[in-house]
DNA sequence: TATGTTAATGAAAAGGTATTCATAATTTAG
DNA sequence: CTAAATTATGAATACCTTTTCATTAACATA
């Protein structure tokens, strides 16, 4: 037998159980009183009609729908915002959230998307990976949809956020370079301007200029491919770095293999590659990558806590919090000499 | 000013508009008739409030909600599964759907999982690697929800499916790895028990035993790290095997690491690898990997376009369809001697 | 100008639930 | 065993739209 749509309601559970259409509800939704016995007659007779309780008309009368909305860039061509899409998706999950997903550019506009999210009355907005304009996310928040950010913020803005240590890490990267006798450092940025890559720039361009070494900049999209071409302008030229800071693993993979299998390099006697993420791939033995890790299940645990949080008390002020990464060192990089050098080897995870 | 929520409704427009609330709806949807006048009042008006249709309202009238709901595993631990749930939610949203997602285990039970998206009344739902039971595809089916899966079929379920060829594209490899004069092939199949892995597999083992030609058999997670410690086991014997075929390219990434870097053997002069998916790694020069490229785009499209017609069409019988995936021939895997050999290299992506 | 068509409008109903309020049934206390 | 307090129930209402239906305005035709 055919059913139209999932038209059973709980009248017609109510006129089969014999009791009223109240009593169903109360049955389903575990507040209010009801009689054990009621509940079983509801029950039985719900599971004989394949009755589904109604989300869109419960929304409507209690202003809640326990949806999320879930804004993604980057997904594809970087691991790392796939794990936290994975990562994401599975705690919004077990805390009982459903989770309306886009999947955007890094450089899409976001103006078309908000008011979908907004129409379908999700009750807060995470977005990482994609940029927010400060107008729109205060038009979030002025119609109480919380939103909360990560490796994302917008100056001045009324939301949450929660950044990895990105300056720091760009510090720590050129302290190990320096200590490690290179002299001549590059970075390779995305092409694009996230916050991310500059931050990460302005932290280790701090610490060279403080030593007074100059560092060479090659600029490539976020993507394997294109940092394997810029790698190859950048080692290429007659004055060639020694040592080579990515904007990320994805990018540091690409450079060296470029470095390695395109023109031949040893790494990191010839050039130390440092990365950014720390996926994955990086502690795969054909790349064995030194890179700072980002602390992504802090970053998404606290991200998602803090949006419920604000959910449920709409008065309380955003959070915003600087998480640090992790120096993880593995091969790709030239070491300081000496047993005391103080750097500190994390474990792979 | 702080709003409570979004309380702005289409009376309040139309209060202010001077106009009916019917008169509002039909400024919004793009039904019915309005005259310019009334629709610039209250476009006017709507925007002065910030008013946005409230999208549950609409679909307990209309009965649609343009939803559908996707259920996707793997998607941390497989690249191929990331491209397909990235491309499946642009080509979503493209059409105007709204995505709501479910990532879940492989193995995970899907049963606490269907009964939300029906409660939200998704209009349909697309499946890929993970497994719906036959009941509970039969159960959506019957609800008039459309199951749709990319990859997974369910024997004898009234449900549309779109996988690759993996049973030809066994055989492709099979026949390559025996041109090419091996003589001790291995399977490195994946532990749990999907129906890619195994049809690749018997496709595999059906040309080998046409041929007379023993293969051995490992088994290994679907990670990089279970592939990596099962391919040493292979190789470490005393009989290693002179080719593998990984269930997927994950795992011949691994195993091609345990052999190059683990065991120092030479690719493909000592050990030919050969894995299934074309995962965007497998092109890169540290890899390089020989596979069979699986048919993402077209199996995005149809899969998508067939799930949305069957939500228009309910009566239509369901679609299922094989599409041939293509042999892709890098450095991995010896290949036949001769230039006539008749193995066509296909371009990379 | 009168009449017949078409377009525009507003009132009202419907969609499926949660919740309030009043009433009935049950339990507890005295 | 009655009074009081508590718990369970049902009728009615509200949530915010879209859509039907009846009515009115605008327009074209004769």
């Amino acid at each position: 037998m055919k059913h139209s749509r999932n038209s059973v309601t709980s009248i017609e559970v109510a006129k089969l159980a014999g009791v009223s259409q109240s009593s169903v509800s109360r049955a389903f939704s575990h507040e209010g009183p009801v009689s054990v016995k009621t509940r079983r007659k509801v029950l039985d007779a719900a599971r004989k009609l394949g009755y589904q309780p109604n989300a869109m008309a419960r929304s409507l009368i209690t202003r809640r729908t326990s949806m999320v909305g879930m804004v993604i860039a980057n997904v594809h061509n970087n691991p790392f915002y796939t794990e936290v899409l994975d990562l994401l998706s599975r705690k919004f999950q077990k805390l009982g959230q459903k989770v309306m997903l886009f999947i955007v550019n890094r450089d899409q506009n976001l103006d078309d998307i908000l008011p979908q999210l907004l129409e379908y009355q999700v009750e807060g907005i995470l977005v990482t990976a994609a940029t927010l304009s400060s107008t729109m996310a205060e038009e979030c928040e002025r119609w109480g949809r919380p939103v909360a950010m990560i490796n994302r913020y917008v100056p001045g803005v009324h939301a949450s956020w929660f950044c990895c240590a990105n300056y720091e890490g760009g510090k720590m990267v050129a302290k190990l370079l320096l200590d490690a006798n290179h002299q001549r450092p590059a970075f390779l940025a995305g092409s694009e301007d996230t916050t991310t890559s500059i931050d990460r720039e302005r932290g280790f361009m701090e610490i060279l200029n403080q030593e007074k070494v100059e560092a060479l900049r090659e600029i490539g999209e976020y993507t394997y491919q294109d940092a394997y071409n810029a790698a190859i302008r950048l080692l290429d030229r007659k004055d060639p770095p020694d040592a080579i800071f990515c904007a990320n693993d994805i990018m540091a993979l690409g450079v060296m293999d470029a470095a390695k299998n395109g023109l031949g390099l040893k790494i990191p006697e010839e050039v130390s590659i440092i990365g950014f993420d720390d996926i994955p791939m990086s502690s795969w033995s054909s790349y064995s990558l030194t890179t700072v890790r980002q602390p992504i299940q802090r970053m998404v645990d606290a991200s998602v806590e803090e949006l419920l949080n604000r959910i449920e008390n709409p008065e309380r002020e955003p959070l915003q919090e600087v998480i640090p990464g992790e120096l993880v060192i593995r091969g790709s990089a030239r070491m300081p000499g000496g047993l005391s050098s103080g750097w500190v080897i994390s474990q792979d995870r």
